[in-house]
DNA sequence: TAGATTGTTAATCGATTAACAATC
DNA sequence: TAGATTGTTAATCGATTAACAATC
């Protein structure tokens, strides 16, 4: 049964909503010294259905599966990371250095994973020139010559929600591609660029409900 | 056309994750002085499709939508936030009180939401008793006690991914129904416990990896 | 070999979109 | 009235799950 493989990339976003879930729990596993992981084992490590699981790796490894054994796990991590991008190391600016900004441009599990941010933005001219962390905090009149010069293709908006737009629409006109949106607001952008909006106000909103709800069917 | 309309709580869960986004934009119009919207206004500006939000509003709203003008901004500001819980005030408490565990604590947004963080917890001795904003950190041993006590239900967690599941043992031991969970590893919980997981890593994979995938296809 | 595990094809499930009649 | 907007039914799209033959 000849399939080719990392040549069909139809892997689905959903999948790759996994896959560094799936990327941390194997290296554990390496960790700890094993050689071998099988889909069916990982699955159930993280409570998934176990086709599921097969199909996202069988989608991402550069070599089949072994009946009864599994994946090696070094190939098999070799191929989520380089899958991932995690080798090619992405640069990323960021825009709004507030505590939240602040944890972000500070925090080590991001450049683990492959982003570099490099520097962050803020209008506060009482911040500019300062450090956090080893990153410096410049000007935004800087942030088009430091886009343009760099190339710099990634850009993180954690300001207030009623600054987002113009910090987009600024980024977008400099020539970032694809935004991650820390504010509480949809951003319009450009057909073509990216934006992945993390919202937290709508997962609390699930979640409360979906206890409201759980705590009413149980009277 | 006679419609129940509130009766048929048959709202899906991507609904939900939008209607926080439709409150606080709706909400934004009535402090305009907007006395009505419609339901295909508020996909263009949201970039919507508008029979999505037409389905979304008709399942929330307490009284149909007047064809010509829409739904009354009020209304459907009360209905929306009757649906989302934002008036009977939840409670919660929070356990890692390290960066982001603060910056979710003395964020304001989230108790316009109704959401109450009570108090936090951390197993740090030098931080017990200390307050950050108005909420006060107790050592881990007061949880139980905590829990029990007043009967609160959601627990967010924010320590670092080895502690996480231990905490949420302990939270779902204690009665904690729903878990907010921001430690980058899945949990494990028994049937019947809510899980949301605030999964950045997942978010930045997909955004890097449709980032990569668009800039080799325009080589 | 026997059995666990693989990859694939088909069925199911769920959410979004298209089409349309009803109404102010 | 004419036209914008509504709510609903049916079609489409996408992702997950079930079933199964292949294989070490």
């Amino acid at each position: 049964m000849a399939t080719q493989h990392n040549t069909s990339l139809v892997v689905q976003k959903s999948t790759l909503s996994r896959l560094p879930l799936y990327y941390s729990h194997i290296r554990k596993m390496q960790q700890q010294g094993e050689k071998y992981v099988s889909a069916a084992a990982v699955a159930q490590s993280l409570n998934l259905n176990p086709v599921l699981v097969r199909k996202d790796l069988s989608g991402v490894s550069s070599v089949e599966g072994k009946p009864r054994a599994g994946f090696e796990i070094d190939t098999l991590l070799n191929d989520l990371s380089e899958f991932l991008g995690y080798n090619n190391v992405d640069e990323a600016i960021l825009v709004g250095v507030g505590s939240l900004g602040r944890l972000i441009l500070t925090n080590k599990e991001f450049s683990s994973m492959g982003l570099n941010i490099t520097v962050g933005f803020d209008k506060d001219p009482d911040l500019h020139g300062l450090q956090v962390g080893d990153k410096f905090i410049l000007p935004m009149e800087k942030m088009e010559s430091y886009i343009k010069r760099t190339g710099v293709k990634i850009g993180i908006i954690t300001v207030p929600a009623d600054q987002a737009q113009a910090v987009c629409d600024q980024m977008v006109e400099c020539g970032i591609l694809a935004i991650w949106n820390f504010a509480f607001t949809l951003l319009n952008v450009p057909q073509g660029i990216l934006v992945k909006n993390e919202n937290l106000p709508s997962s609390l909103a699930v979640l409360s409900q979906q206890l409201a709800k759980k705590l009413n069917s149980n009277k």
